[in-house]
DNA sequence: CGCGAACTTGATATTTGTCAACTAAGGTGG
DNA sequence: CCACCTTAGTTGACAAATATCAAGTTCGCG
């Protein structure tokens, strides 16, 4: 099976042969992670960097009224806490979603990586500046649409995101998440997720069954969610016009 | 006054005096733009990174069905767009809520500081890390506090960030947002941001009038709000423990 | 086979949105 | 300096979206 990370950032730089090996061999030994572990908490200051390779984790944290907000999933070839190496301490936690594999990555080979590699290391900056897009689209999700839209653009973004990764077929993925953690993603009750993906299947849109989520009509999803993926930055670079001022393709 | 950009970065990195003036310069010659005008659109490549020194502008994103949401605010040390240089195009629009001092500068010359002055850069990125802990929050924010409790969430972060540059006294701030930037900030309406802004006074919480907004009891407000300012990791450098010296990335 | 977690359903409550009318304030031209 | 006009904010009545509570139901797993 393919590399997600490679073939995530292929999307964030020009990679050469010798820099694909080299994350070849950075994202190999992965271990195992149970279900609903914590990977990393709030207030750490981990050594290591952490890798998703297999399953999902996802960003959350928990507020002093037990209510608990998802940020952000992270799906294979996701980085955890690239950030931690600047700003020290998590501010949020990490959990897993299912079991999940996941490579420790000591902070010392990503300096390396910093200071020799530096097509890797602007494909890792856009993968953080990619991630911070997502999270402003989340916010306009949130803010302006209600949540049939919202669970449609998610479900869209999901898609994308994980066939950029080899993780999912032409309309269809595998989604191991409950109804609550989908709840605590959207800001809306666990009982009107329930509600709203009826409604969703009653109109054809989508189909959830045995952990796999299928898009029964990809385009009508994305317009009924005004899903526009300008915002993951996934053309591939060596599609782009290399300097300023051209014409957008697409 | 003292250089906001200077007094911001200070957080981020043990800045030497040659830093500070180097900064010092780099953040001068601000040209005004007026209210309610777009500094940079979606789909733009600029040329120019833009910092504002004065005013307040907007990340925002407008729906196809003419909904709006604001992303982030940029006040004065804040840039708009550092990470363009990486991601090549804007993928929401920039506005400014009043009237805005901004510098414009070349791309070449951010390039120039990530290749010879480590502790500038390190302090861009943790810039740039601490803008994407603060839309974390405000996702939070959105998906779990009501109205009341969100908009004073805000408040206080406000009140804080405003303090760290320079431009907040010990309990008030210019705010220059009409009521419906801040609906479409917190994602309501505007009239129910005018009977929450009433539910707030009346609780003696805060009073805002002439475009400054005072917060009558920062303490309660931040109970009130469960507010929690680690997200946006503002401890001076100097004051923590420094582990290793590791370079920064790029 | 039975237990518990996840999901569903129905009734009702709360929060927030919509619409429309009204008031207040600031700017402009006469 | 006033009349007017526009924009921002306020208010009330009502509607829609979503939350809450409580009682089922289903299903995987020991």
């Amino acid at each position: 099976m393919a590399n997600p990370l490679i073939l995530k950032l292929e999307h964030g730089a020009d990679l050469t042969d010798e820099d694909r090996a080299l994350l070849q061999s950075l994202s190999s030994g992965a271990r195992q992670i149970q279900a609903h572990r914590d990977v990393i908490d709030e207030g750490d200051r981990p050594e290591n960097v952490h890798l998703v390779m297999e399953g999902w984790a996802y960003r959350y944290k928990v507020l002093p009224n037990g209510k608990r907000q998802i940020m952000a999933f992270l799906v294979p070839g996701d980085f955890c806490d690239l950030h931690v190496a600047i700003l020290g301490e998590m501010d949020h936690n990490i959990g897993t979603a299912w079991g999940c594999k996941v490579v420790d990555i000591p902070r010392k080979v990503i300096d390396e990586l910093g200071q020799n590699h530096p097509r890797i290391t602007r494909a890792m900056w856009w993968s953080t500046l990619t991630d911070e897009g997502t999270l402003r689209e989340w916010l306009v999700n949130m803010g302006q649409r209600q949540a049939d839209r919202q669970m449609a653009h998610l479900f869209c973004e999901l898609l994308v995101r994980l066939q950029t990764v080899g993780c999912a077929d032409e309309d269809s993925f595998e989604f191991p998440l409950s109804q609550t953690d989908l709840a605590d993603t959207l800001g809306i009750t666990s009982v009107h997720v329930s509600r709203v993906l009826q409604e969703l299947r009653a109109q054809g849109l989508v189909i959830w069954q045995d952990k796999r989520l299928r898009i029964l009509d990809v385009p009508k999803l994305k317009a009924f969610s005004s899903f526009e993926p300008r915002y993951l930055h996934l053309n591939k670079r060596r599609n782009r016009g290399i300097s300023h001022g051209n014409a957008p393709l697409r």
